[in-house]
DNA sequence: ACTATCATTGAATCAGTCC
DNA sequence: TGGACTGATTCAATGATAG
């Protein structure tokens, strides 16, 4: 086991802490392989020509921001791939990334990536349900922004919790497109001036998404570009530790002052649904074993299409073929594999069941003891 | 006025024809400033490592046809820049440039764009309402494809038809998300045998909403990998001209009998009556996302029976049940089935009100669009 | 003719464990 | 580290077939 390696790892790294600085700097100065999930919300070098008003002829506060001008495209890129490349040194070789931004800028990043052997895993749309309107009328309404979300490598093992995002998507699974308003309300932190603490705030609901979907209690998630924190408060709240980093001064201690007043969730309201292979494994012999079905009971696929019959030592012989549950399955279907446990059903009062019930009966009862 | 050289330049062109050949050659051979769209659906350059089963172990047919295969990034990105070369150099200057693509190959075309010089206008997301599933529960369904509209420069004065497009959107103006199914049903083409004639066959509706929001009529449109034609034949229906480049003879024979029963203007079939869209379903899940409830939360059933926590995924988690809000409602009242909604409440200044009433904020949030 | 059920399919970078 | 083996995994829409 690597356990005292990542502890040690961990026990090296400024957990939970917002460390000021250039972020490239500062993730060189990190151990390599020591950390599970990185969240970057990169300057969008927006390219803004001039002042824009509304129909009502107020002014749009635009970001305009020192941190946000490049002199170039091959500025903009020299910058991207520098702090991508530290970012891939302190990633886990099973960690991953996720990248925000718009059309100003996220071509450039995604091929970035690309370049320096980041896996893509998916391009996820952020939907707002609320965006700025187009107010001049001259193109389509910008109302999206892009994640990119990519592996450390194309054989990395990134963490994906399919079966909790299935859920949060009420049952069918999570796609590409999330819809999710703007950060404004009580949850748009203000300066004592009542203005916006911070030009691009993003909606915790979309850091909580992130987190949940891609991350696990306890890993440490990193934020580059920390602004005012939301990667932050989200990670503390769900139980994960987070390292901020912010060259601003002023942002440093906006986010301090809100993470501060976060609570985490109670640990059993962060356990999310968990995949079937955690359960045991159950040898199909044991069914046998136990006589819920008997040497030479007759089960048939799903499809109606094959039968076989069961053999004292939990193998199955059909017409042509032999094997496992799932060798017969396969050989029959002339498929690369196949589930025998969903393949095969037995019958009961008449009814057709899969055999897949007699082993969750088994793991109930083990349950028990 | 420039009328006599349009003319003049018009009538060097090949108008609603499919050309033979490489893209790049005929685009060189066609009068410099000339075309004034040019919609392009390069191939995606995906990287596909194995076959793919769904779960009932039928083979998913992949394109992985040649034209697809690049050695490399880099082969990839050369070929790239050459076409978007040439394509600049035909495009009047008031000309744009539409460009469809995935995450594998989309970031790396919009580098290349701007690189170019061309002026992104808008990335805009089609989001398919049926998209295919992710069958092994690895990722994200791939739920949408990119489009990039860039003008030919920052000082093109592109054509933008506002109004229609708002028209289109019943009233608001439209946004740069467009949800529209993919290609199948009559639409989609077969070969003799049965097979699609295209793998990758884009939709009229996408297209449509293309050319009527970013074209005039009698406008030369010209699509560089023209494949089944889809440009063509919307162009023609909307009264502009196309040119089509294609370099496989069987696409262009598909394309050619296709155009050819396509009639100008043919209204009716365009405007099919939109069914009232029924009210959009919210996952119990986005709640806690937005942060409406919290993981931990207490809900109680609306007669006080039982109580349940919420959790980071969801989820509730009751005495012995877990699951979603309709699960573990049934099984605690011993049901074939729960309504959620209306079966648990939460507390607001001491009052019990159903969760019900937070899915209609949601919904009403969702409205403003 | 109408309804219910079943089969098919779509631009996809789609497995983990044990020996 | 390679090979054998287990076994997890799908949504919307269309069209065909059955009742």
């Amino acid at each position: 086991m690597a356990t005292d390696k990542a502890a040690g790892a961990r026990s090296a790294l400024p957990l939970d802490q917002i460390l000021s600085g250039d972020c490239i700097d500062v993730m060189n100065s990190l151990p390599a392989n020591s950390v599970d999930l990185i969240f970057a919300d990169p300057p969008y070098n927006l390219q803004l020509k001039g002042e824009l008003h509304r129909p009502d002829n107020s002014k749009v506060d635009a970001v305009d921001d020192a941190w946000d001008q490049f002199s170039s495209f091959r500025a903009y890129d020299k910058f991207s791939r520098a702090w991508l490349k530290a970012a891939h040194r302190i990633l886990k070789p099973d960690g991953a990334i996720w990248v925000i931004g718009s059309y100003h800028n996220i071509f450039r990043v995604g091929a970035a990536l690309q370049d320096q052997g980041y896996w893509i895993l998916n391009d996820v749309v952020w939907r707002k349900s609320n965006p700025m309107p187009n107010f001049r009328g001259k193109r389509l309404t910008n109302a999206h922004e892009t994640m990119i979300w990519a592996a450390k490598s194309d054989s990395g093992k990134y963490t994906f919790n399919y079966e909790a995002l299935k859920e949060l998507n009420e049952g069918t699974q999570m796609r590409s497109d999330w819809v999710i308003p703007i950060c404004n309300g009580n949850e748009r932190l203000k300066d004592a001036n009542g203005q916006k603490a911070h030009p691009t705030q993003k909606p915790e609901a979309l850091l909580h998404r992130v987190l949940v979907g891609s991350s696990k209690p306890g890993d440490v998630i990193l934020d580059p570009f920390f602004g005012s924190g939301t990667t932050g408060a989200v990670a503390k709240r769900l139980g994960r530790h987070f390292i901020g980093i912010e060259r601003e001064a002023k942002y440093r201690k906006v986010a301090e002052a809100r993470i501060a007043k976060i609570r985490r969730h109670d640990r059993d309201a962060l356990e999310v649904t968990q995949p079937k292979r955690a359960e045991p494994r159950v040898p199909f012999g044991h069914l046998v074993e136990r006589g819920m079905l008997t040497p030479g009971d007759q089960l048939h696929s799903f499809n109606g299409r094959y039968k076989a019959k069961v053999r004292a030592d939990g193998t199955l012989v059909a017409h042509d073929a032999r094997g496992s549950i799932h060798q017969v399955g396969a050989i029959l279907e002339g498929a690369p594999s196949c589930n025998g446990w969903t393949y095969w059903c037995f019958n009961r009062d008449g009814q057709k069941m899969p055999i897949d019930v007699l082993r969750q009966q088994v793991r109930s009862e083990m349950r028990e003891n």
